[in-house]
DNA sequence: TCTGGGGTCCTAGGACCC
DNA sequence: TCTGGGGTCCTAGGACCC
């Protein structure tokens, strides 16, 4: 049996656990860059805000009901999903944490009933860390899916048991709500007759196969309770690495647009090294305003070939600074700038190049050194001289809570009233 | 004025190999 | 009249997840 746990809310719920007087009230956390809602509390829900939804475009109805907004606060939140997984742990050690608010665990062993296990597990993540979440449990990692859901309108666990339950579960879930089925296969099943879960086991194989690939397959069986997608507990390393961000504001300078853009680079550079891996393709890109109606949307991106892959700062932000010089317009407003590192190998298996010779062993000093000072002072204590120190591209974020957590000049006072 | 960021997997078709 | 069989690699595009 998988369980799924899912913390509610999660980022407004990180923000509620040091400032109580959120509890009860519409709370809402923005996108970087204060752009769009990405996390909304019940009460902000039952006013009718939607997930990813432009906050400008809902001012009027934030002033007017006093709907708390905060700026994303990854730290903390980073932070907190930390506490909640080692917590879990604690129930079970096969776990595979699935994202910064979810993790399935296998309840192999478990002797107890599932469903006082699963309370018991709510109740010691409410006490210890002040994060509700939800339970699902079911034969299955799809079933545990639709468990999880189930369990939020209703006392926070439910398990799929027997023959009945897993029945009822499907027939009470829409097409659109599973696990693997997006906005067009919705779209297309619904015109096909197909409104439930239920409805989708019964399906052809032979159907769903050829309109959803062996991915449709693969639910199909999972909803019907056999077991085809397993625990991963081990997290694989990443096949490519991207760091991206809109401008605080749009900009034509480039000399700007470098920092940002060497910045990106560093940063991937780093969660390179951090997973013990090097990477060959260095792609850059940049964009203008999608949304403008006064200037044509441009994006431009080029992938540059290192010699020897690296996950060296200056290495990868000299290749990087090199594509931004071959796909910059002038006089365009641009309005984000990204790098992606991919065809990522790990660092002690490094192809090197029969023609050009590194000194790799001076660069990761380099590295070791700058992580180390990084690590102790915070973040970009030490950077590249091309980093700069433009705060033009930097994105906005006008009402960030303090890193409670993890910054000891931004840690909660306690008061004697 | 104002619209996020970071990932994965699968398939079809073309180019190429022996 | 008439033209095999078996395979890999790469890319673009489409779908999905949080």
């Amino acid at each position: 049996m998988f369980a799924l746990i899912d913390c509610n809310n999660f980022y407004v719920s990180c923000e509620r656990i040091f400032n109580p007087l959120l509890e009860g009230v519409p709370v809402v956390v923005l996108s970087n860059n204060d752009g769009c809602i990405i996390s909304r509390s019940n009460e902000a829900k039952a006013l009718g805000l939607k997930m990813g939804e432009p906050v400008f475009k809902r001012k009027d109805l934030i002033a007017q009901q006093n709907v708390r907004v905060y700026s994303s606060n990854y730290a903390l939140y980073g932070d907190i999903s930390h506490r909640v997984m080692n917590t879990l742990r604690d129930f079970s050690p096969f776990i595979e944490i699935y994202s910064i608010d979810e993790a399935f665990i296998d309840l192999k062993g478990i002797r107890t009933d599932f469903t006082i296990y699963g309370q018991n597990i709510r109740k010691t993540i409410q006490k210890d860390i002040g994060m509700p979440i939800g339970i699902g449990i079911a034969p299955t990692k799809s079933l545990a899916k639709i468990a999880n859901r189930i369990a939020k309108k209703r006392t926070g666990v439910f398990a799929i048991e027997t023959e009945n339950q897993r029945l009822w579960a499907l027939a009470n879930t829409p097409v659109e709500d599973i696990w693997g089925v997006g906005r067009r296969y919705a779209i297309l099943l619904k015109k096909h007759g197909v409104n439930t879960a239920l409805d989708f086991t019964n399906l052809s194989t032979d159907w769903i196969r050829r309109h959803m690939t062996v991915q449709g397959h693969r639910l199909k069986e999972e909803l019907r309770g056999k077991s085809c997608i397993d625990l991963e507990t081990i997290m694989p390393p990443k096949k490519s690495i991207a760091t991206t961000r809109a401008f605080g504001k749009k900009l034509s300078d480039i000399e700007v647009i470098k920092e940002s853009v060497s910045s990106h680079a560093t940063t991937c550079a780093a969660k390179l090294r951090k997973q013990k891996s090097v990477a060959r393709f260095v792609t850059i890109f940049i964009h203008t305003d999608p949304f403008s109606e006064t200037q044509k949307y441009v994006l431009r991106s080029i992938t540059v070939t290192l010699p020897v892959a690296s996950n060296s700062d200056s290495i990868i932000t000299k290749a990087a600074i090199n594509g931004l010089k071959k796909v910059f317009i002038p006089n365009l407003l641009y309005k984000k700038a990204g790098v992606i590192v991919s065809e990522i190998c790990p660092e002690n298996a490094i192809q090197q190049n029969l023609f050009e010779h590194y000194d790799s062993n001076k660069l990761n000093s380099v590295s070791k050194v700058t992580d180390f000072l990084n690590a102790k002072y915070g973040k970009s204590t030490v950077k590249l001289a091309v980093q700069g120190n433009s705060r033009d591209w930097k994105v906005k974020q006008e009402k960030k809570s303090p890193a409670y957590t993890t910054r000891w000049d931004e840690i909660i006072e306690v008061r004697n009233l």
